[in-house]
DNA sequence: AGTATTCATCGTAATATTGCGATGTATAAA
DNA sequence: TTTATACATCGCAATATTACGATGAATACT
């Protein structure tokens, strides 16, 4: 079918891997990085940085965009991007409860 | 297209993004989870558990042990899944030190 | 041997994702 | 006003993902 049956599950796991989606991709990583070292982030870098065409990293931004990890705000003719605090607390906190279970588990078989 | 320029990124970038893909979807979130919980992975189990096919649940823990996040061993007639701990570890590694970046971002724009 | 159980794999259908060129929109520069 | 610059969005092609029924392979049960 190729869509998910998302009201099968809880809204926990829906959201952890919406979350883990949005980083299932090695230019929305690339993107992230980059947004984390330069800070400021305005958009036309990230083009000439990723190996990839202005209108797919146009529809990676959106996506991650889409998720809440970054916010966009205009500035002039030029886009500045940067990381969603807000949203990004909430990503990691899904992430550590994730982890700190996994954890705890016993090496087994 | 539909297929990702792999060899445009970092093994890093690359490596993350395969986990997350590993982690992209409340059914494998959800198996994930019983497996931490019962600890001891009874196939037959999951497919009690989780609202889809045989088939499907089957394919969701394929694609986890693809990745390594995942284990089995044949137990008779059944077949018992568990953490591989070793890689887990890799994977909290590789998401961790991303989360430190993260963290040490101002609030901007 | 014959049957049931457990799981993987195949084949198929529907939808999603990735990537890009082309085009549209909005601001800035001339 | 015309032109350039910066992005977003549309439309398309190729591939991937999700889901499932059907079938296959292997072990256990009688």
């Amino acid at each position: 079918m190729g869509l998910t049956k998302t009201e099968a599950f809880t809204e926990r796991q829906n959201e952890l891997a919406t979350y883990a989606k949005a980083l299932a991709h090695p230019a929305r990583i690339a993107i992230l990085e980059h947004l984390i070292q330069e800070d400021k982030c305005i958009c036309g870098d990230l083009v000439d940085v990723l190996p990839l065409a202005q209108a797919t990293v146009s529809q990676h931004l959106a996506e991650l965009k889409k998720t809440g990890l970054i916010k966009g705000t205009i500035s002039g003719t030029s886009m500045c991007y940067c990381l969603d605090k807000t949203e990004w607390t909430k990503c990691i906190s899904a992430i550590e409860t994730l982890i700190e279970k996994v954890k705890t588990v016993a090496t087994c078989c």
